[in-house]
DNA sequence: CTTGGCACTCAGCTTGTTAGAGTGCTGATT
DNA sequence: AATCAGCACTCTAACAAGCTGAGTGCCAAG
C-alpha cells in the first residue's frame, strides 16, 4: 500500500483521486481531456495521457477499450479510500434522521431493523446488519414445560429480555410438578450467572456432589446441560433495500444479479465476509474482487462494528456496486455503528 | 366463464388448449402453421387464421405485432385453467422429496421452510407459505419477569409450543415474588382455555368480582389483559427461491423485476392476496392483472390452504410467470398443501 | 364452411456509414 | 528532462438501408 504511495508522485495522486471522484459522479469513464479541466495542476491533456499510461502500468486504472476514457480497477479505489480520499462531515438532515430513527427502541430486534432500514433509505443501496451476539450471556431464568411423552419445551431467558426456546428429549417421561421443581432449582442457584460458568458449573456439580443431591436436582442439571448446549448462538442478519441495487446499470446483468440475490439469501457468504470485519474495529472496507466471493465482484461492502458497552457485538454495513460515494457512505457508516452500539446500551438512555 | 364455454365451439376450445400448452412449452408465440401440425384436426392454416380471429376478438389470445403467432392473454389463460386443463399425476420421484422433506418435524417453524423450499425447488419457481395462525389459541403457560423500571417481560405459551414474548408498561413497580405470584394465579385458573375466552373472563372477572380478590390477583388481570390484547396475530410469510425468478425472459425487464421484490419485502399486498385464497379451499389461481397488483401483472399465483385437523391455518403456493406449467403445478401445490398439514398436525405422525 | 393463394406487415439480423471521443506517438518548445 | 501541440489511428454508438422469414388478412374457388 505504501509501496504505490512512494512510487508515483503527488501529481499523479492528485491526478488518480480526481479520476475517481469524477467517475464515481457520473459513471462514465474519464477522458484526458476532462480530467485536465478538472484538476486544478494546469496540465494539457497530452501530458495527462502520460501519466495515465503509468497509472494503467501499475493496475490502478484500465481503460474498457481503447477509445474510451479511464476507470478506476479495485486496486485503484483500494488506493483511493487508503490515501486519498477526504471524508467530509454528515449531512446534517441525514444525521437528524438517524438519530430519530435510533432513539431508545421498546424491543431491541426493532432496532436492529430500523438500523437496516435507516442505512438503505439514507444511502439508497443495500443496508445489513448482524443480529448483536454477545460472548458472555447472563442467564436470568429458566422453565420447562413437558409436550407430548419424552419432549419437553424449554425456555430460558438471557440478559436483559432475550427468551430463547428449545424442545428436548429427556429419557423419560417428566409431569408438571417434576418440571417445575427443576426450573426453581435451577433457577435459584444459577439465575444471573453467564452462560459458560453455568455450564461449568453444571458439569462440576454433576460430578462432585452426585452423592448429595436428589433425583430432581440430578434430573435439572441434565436437562438444562441438554437445552444450553443446544445453544448454537446463530448468527444472523437483517438486510434491507436490496431492490435498490436493481437500479445501478453495473448491476444490470441478470446473471450477475442473480448471483448476488443468491448469495444474500443462502447467507452463509456473507455472514462470513461479516465476520472478518468483527474483528478490526473502525470502518472497513471490502472493495470488488477484494471480498474473495464471486458473487461480490462489482460490489463493495462498506462496514463497522457495533459494540454495547465497549463489548463488539455486531457488526452493519452498507453493500452497493463498487462506483458508489466511499466519501459520504465512509463517515456514515461510522456514526450509524456508533449510535446503533448506543440505542442498544440498556444504561446510556442518551446516545452520543 | 360459462359464457365463454358457450360461446365457442368444441374444436376453438381444442385449438385454444393446445394453443396454450404450446406457448407455455416453448414460450414463442405460435402461428396458424404450428397450430395446424400440433393440433389432430386437421384443419389448413387458413382455417386456423378463421378461429384465431375469434379468439382474438373474445379477447383470449393476442399477438405481440403483426407478423407474430398468437399468445394466450390473461382471460385465455384463465378460460384454460378452468375448463381445458388436464391435470396430470405428480411425478413420482418429487413426490417423495415431498414426503420426506416433510415427515415429522422437530420444529413447526422449520418445516414452514422446508415446505418454502421444496416448493421453489421443485418448480424452479418462487414459493411461499404462510405461518399458520389458529383461531383457537389455546393458553398453557404465563409468566412475568421483571425489567428495569416499570417494564415488565411476559412470556406466554400457546397450544402446544409456540413461545411469545411482550414487554408491557405496569403503573407501579413489581418485584420478582408478586410477579411470580401474578403468574402462578392466572396459570392456576385459566391454563387450558382458549385465548379468547380468557380476554372475556379476564374482563368479567375484574367487574363482578372485584371486591373478593385481593391486590395480587387484580395486578395478575390487569397485566394479562395487557400483554395478550397486544397479541397482534402477526401474519407474515417465509418466501424462497425468489431469484428463480429472476431466470425468466419475461420478467427480464429489471423495472418489472424492481416492482416484484419490493412487493416481497414490503410483504402486506402478498399477505392481502394469500388472506383471499384462506377463505376458499382447494387450489386458487391468480394469473397477471387478475391479483389487482401491479407487480404482479406478469405472474401467476397458484395457492391453496393448509389445515391442521380440519382448521385452515395457512396458505402456500408457487409464484411465477404467468407462462407457467400450470397442469404440473396445480397438483403439486395442491398435494403439498395436505402434506403440510399432515406434517403440523401433531396428533396424527404418519401423512396422508 | 374450408382451403389455397397472394399481397402485405413487421421484427430481427446484417451491413455500411458517420460522428465523436479518446488515445499513442512524434517532434518542437521551454 | 518535462511539457505540450498536432496528427494519425482506433473504437463505440447511433443511425440508416436492405434483406429474410414468419405470419397474417383477405379473397375467390372448391
Amino acid at each position: 500500500m505504501g509501496k504505490n504511495t512512494q512510487m508515483l508522485n503527488e501529481r499523479s495522486l492528485q491526478l488518480l483521486k480526481t479520476l475517481v471522484e469524477r467517475y464515481i459522479n457520473d459513471g462514465q469513464p474519464v477522458g484526458s481531456r476532462a480530467l485536465s479541466k478538472d484538476s486544478d495542476l494546469n496540465l494539457s491533456p497530452a501530458t495527462i495521457r502520460n501519466v495515465m499510461a503509468d497509472l494503467e502500468e501499475l493496475g490502478l486504472v484500465q481503460s474498457p477499450h481503447t477509445s474510451a476514457g479511464r476507470v478506476p480497477t479495485a486496486s485503484g479505489y483500494r488506493l483511493f479510500v487508503d490515501s486519498l480520499l477526504t471524508v467530509g462531515p454528515l449531512n446534517a438532515e441525514e444525521l437528524s434522521r438517524l438519530h430519530q430513527g435510533l432513539i431508545v427502541p421498546e424491543d431491541s430486534s426493532q432496532v436492529i431493523g430500523m438500523a437496516s432500514r435507516l442505512l438503505s433509505e439514507l444511502t439508497q443501496m443495500a443496508g445489513v446488519v448482524t443480529l448483536p451476539k454477545r460472548e458472555i450471556v447472563c442467564l436470568r431464568h429458566v422453565e420447562f414445560l413437558p409436550l407430548s411423552n419424552t419432549r419437553v419445551l424449554v425456555i430460558f431467558v438471557t440478559n436483559e429480555q432475550e427468551v430463547h426456546n428449545r424442545i428436548i428429549h429427556t429419557t423419560r417421561v417428566f409431569n408438571q410438578a417434576e418440571l417445575q421443581y427443576a426450573g426453581n432449582y435451577l433457577n435459584s442457584i444459577y439465575a444471573g450467572q453467564s452462560l459458560a460458568s453455568v455450564m461449568d458449573a453444571l458439569v462440576k456439580d454433576l460430578q462432585t456432589t452426585q452423592e448429595h443431591i436428589n433425583q430432581g436436582m440430578l434430573d435439572a442439571i441434565k436437562m438444562a446441560q441438554l437445552a444450553f448446549s443446544q445453544e448454537t448462538t446463530k448468527d444472523d442478519y437483517v438486510l434491507t433495500g436490496e431492490t435498490n441495487l436493481m437500479g445501478f446499470s453495473e448491476l444490470s446483468d441478470m446473471d450477475k444479479l442473480k448471483q448476488l440475490f443468491e448469495a444474500f439469501s443462502q447467507k452463509q457468504g456473507v455472514i462470513h465476509l461479516l465476520d472478518q470485519s468483527m474483528k478490526a474495529d473502525g470502518v472497513q472496507i471490502f472493495i470488488g474482487e477484494e471480498s474473495g466471493y464471486q458473487a461480490f465482484k462489482d460490489c463493495s461492502l462498506v462496514t463497522s462494528s457495533y459494540s454495547i458497552s465497549d463489548e463488539v457485538v455486531g457488526v452493519l454495513g452498507v453493500i452497493g456496486p463498487t462506483r458508489m460515494n466511499y466519501q459520504k457512505i465512509i463517515p456514515f457508516v461510522d456514526v450509524t455503528a456508533k449510535l446503533l452500539g448506543a440505542a442498544l446500551n440498556p444504561k446510556s438512555a442518551s446516545p452520543l
